[in-house]
DNA sequence: TCCTAAATAGTAATGATTACTATTTAATTA
DNA sequence: TAATTAAATAGTAATCATTACTATTTAGGA
C-alpha cells in the first residue's frame, strides 16, 4: 500500500465528518483540496479505507451507501422523512445469535440492522 | 385498480415461489405464460404489489432486490458465500424499540435486520 | 358496441458504481 | 541525485438494476 495524498485527504474529510457522507459528498469535500480529483478516485479509496478496517460502509435501501468514522460495533438508524443518519447502539445479543444460527443452520458473520423511523424535526414538522 | 393478466401471473409466480426470487427471475417464470411480457411491466407491478401489502420486498446489499410471499413480520439471513435467502423470527421486542427511540428521539417505524451469514451446505464446502 | 382511462410493450434514461487505459508518481535502487 | 518500476490517478466508458416515457392496447362501464 503506498501513500497517497488523494486517500489521505479522503480519509481526512471522512474522519472529520458529523454526518454520515455519501460518495459525492466525500468528493466535494477533497475537490476543495485537489480540484482535479476524480469520482472514481473517492470510490477506489472508500472501498480501500473500508478493507483496512480504517472506515465502515453504511447500505443505505436507495443503493446511495454512506460512510461512517465510528469503527465501535453499531447500528444506524435512518429518517425516512429527511434521510437523516443517526448511529443507534443496538446488536444482537449473545442468545439471539445463538438462537438464529439453531434455527437457520446459519453460522452468523455481521448483522447490521436498517432502523426506519421519523426524527424529532421531522415530527415537529421543522423539515418535511 | 384493474384487473390485468400480466400483474396477476406475476403475483401468482411470487407466491408459489419457494425461494425469494429477483426481479429478472420472476420476469422469466412469467415469460412461459406471456412470452412478451416488458420487464418495466414486471417492475411496475412488483411495486404495486408490495404497495397493496400482498407480497413484500427483501433489499439487499448488492442493490439486487427479491421478493417475498411470506407476509407475517420476519427478518432475513443471507448466505454471504451463495446466496441464498433464509427466513428469520427474529423481531425487535418492545423494550428494545423504547431504547432506541429514546436513545436517539426517533420514532421507530419499521425495522428489518440485514443478518449475513455462511450456510450449511457452503460451510460444508457443497456449493462455494 | 362504444368510450375512456388504466395498463402494457418496447425503448430510452437514470444514477450509483466499477472497469479501462494512458499518464503520473511514490519510493526503491544504482 | 537520477533512473526505474509498479502502484495510483484522471478521465472516460461501461455496467446494471431500476425507473421514465410514449404510442398502443385493453378492461370494464355506459
Amino acid at each position: 500500500m503506498r501513500y497517497s495524498r488523494q486517500r489521505d485527504e479522503i480519509l481526512n474529510v471522512v474522519l472529520s465528518s458529523c454526518n454520515h457522507p455519501d460518495a459525492k459528498e466525500i468528493y466535494n469535500m477533497v475537490k476543495k483540496k485537489i480540484p482535479n480529483i476524480s469520482l472514481g478516485t473517492v470510490y477506489r479509496n472508500l472501498n480501500t479505507l473500508v478493507d483496512e478496517g480504517k472506515i465502515r460502509k453504511v447500505l443505505m435501501k436507495d443503493g446511495n451507501d454512506r460512510f461512517d468514522k465510528t469503527l465501535t460495533n453499531h447500528n444506524h438508524i435512518i429518517c425516512e422523512c429527511c434521510g437523516k443518519v443517526r448511529d443507534v447502539d443496538l446488536l444482537l445479543n449473545g442468545n439471539e445469535v445463538k438462537e438464529v444460527e439453531n434455527q437457520t443452520g446459519f453460522k452468523i458473520t455481521d448483522c447490521n440492522f436498517n432502523i426506519n423511523g421519523i426524527c424529532n424535526d421531522c415530527m415537529k414538522g421543522r423539515n418535511c
